[in-house]
DNA sequence: GTGCTATTTATTGTATGCAATATTTTAATT
DNA sequence: AATTAAAATATTGCATACAATAAATAGCAC
């Protein structure tokens, strides 16, 4: 029997492992990705690291100098802004979908990923504590049913990650530990203000968390600094 | 003096020439994008040809069939309910930010843009008005400023003239003439309330315009029929 | 030693040729 | 004639070699 069937294409799995080490802060932002470099790692080819960077880069997570290579993105604060500016906007959609469509095995989910977390959180594994925390985020979209936001989500989440790595205080946990097992709750006695209030409070948390109101460290704007 | 400040990388026009077919309906879904036809068309190798066509299946617009080719996509009725039902969510959103942010320039940039549809509706240009239906929501993304939300909507918006294509009445035009000039002239009144009601109803006619409920010929979920 | 230019080195961008995989055509058997 | 098998054809996937570009180094003048 041919094991391709559960076998995912390799430039995907590539991908995926430099989306890990991102969202695990493995790889910190700004950090240069040589295509040979990579392509030894993997023992491919450098064709097909070149198009999981390209991939990548779609989604934001890397980002691509012509004639000079692929980094991990730095986001500026602005982006940071916009981000969890998107993320208030979409949250408290994906919470009402999915009180209203959650199966029990759906829910049964939840729970798992919250026992994960608490084990991350037992052994004070902090870097697999922010990727789980970060993923707790995309099974809820998952469970909500929107493709769009599904993949929305799939992307602004690592982003989220990356943007803790940069402007996060760095002895500071991410967030309160049982604020995703709240909103779970919530979500499980299908009360829906309190599940998006919860939700609203938990993003502004990550965002009060972070340093982004610094003045004198403001980002350049380039573009339109000139002419 | 050297052209290239201005010019755009080849990938990116390819991709473009090709968005641009597909938001006028000259590339209908369903068809096949070969590569040597397509390195032929555009006079370039195949292997730009290839990263155009792996960036547009990125947004969704393409759909790559392992070692069978690209073909426009064909979005499924699913499909179409969750990108209306995101564009419900994330166009109020971008109404506000344009009310609360936009110059007098950019207001006029959106009055250019009624102008231009006017032209084309004079001209009874059909797959005109229709691509530029679609750059007006583009534009307001533009003009509200969220990166985010910017790039999602430049992605559902060729999107949805894809749905168009697929399940609107043939004869039926698109939407009604002026519901684009009343939502830019509440904008303009800053009247955040009437301009997001407006852009629902607008929505909702695009929606009603579609053939998304005839039970006979709903989608077969072939990932989950077996096994 | 500092600043400039030229050369070397390293790295990315691209075309091409071949291998792997589908698709179509042809042939053969019932 | 219909169905299946086999061969031929066409198309995609991929590695590799080379070209283009940027970075690093060396050389040189002052």
């Amino acid at each position: 029997m041919d094991a391709s069937l559960t076998t995912k294409p390799a430039i995907e799995q590539i991908a995926e492992r430099i989306t890990d080490a991102i969202m695990e802060h493995r790889l910190p932002p700004g950090v240069k990705l040589g295509e040979d470099r990579l392509a030894q790692t993997f023992n491919v080819s450098r064709t097909k690291v070149r198009q999981a960077l390209t991939s990548l880069s779609k989604e934001g997570l890397v980002t691509l100098h012509p004639n000079r290579g692929a980094y991990v993105t730095r986001p500026t604060r602005q982006e940071a802004l916009d981000l969890m500016e998107t993320r208030r906007l979409i949250e408290p959609e994906i919470i009402r979908q999915v009180i209203a469509r959650a199966t029990p095995t759906d829910l049964d989910k939840l729970k798992a990923h919250l026992v994960e977390e608490e084990r991350a959180r037992a052994e004070g594994n902090r870097r697999l504590i922010i990727s789980l925390t970060g993923r707790f985020h995309m099974l809820l979209a998952e469970l909500g049913g929107n493709l769009f936001i599904q993949k929305l989500m799939s992307e602004l989440c690592p982003l989220t990650c990356l943007i803790i790595a940069l402007y996060d205080a760095p002895q500071m946990p991410a967030c309160p530990e049982d604020e995703h097992a709240r909103i779970v709750d919530a979500i499980i006695n299908k009360d829906a203000e309190s599940a998006i209030h919860l939700m609203l409070h938990h993003l502004n948390h990550i965002q009060d968390a972070l340093h982004l109101g610094d003045p004198e460290a403001r980002d350049i704007h380039w573009e339109t600094l000139f002419g």
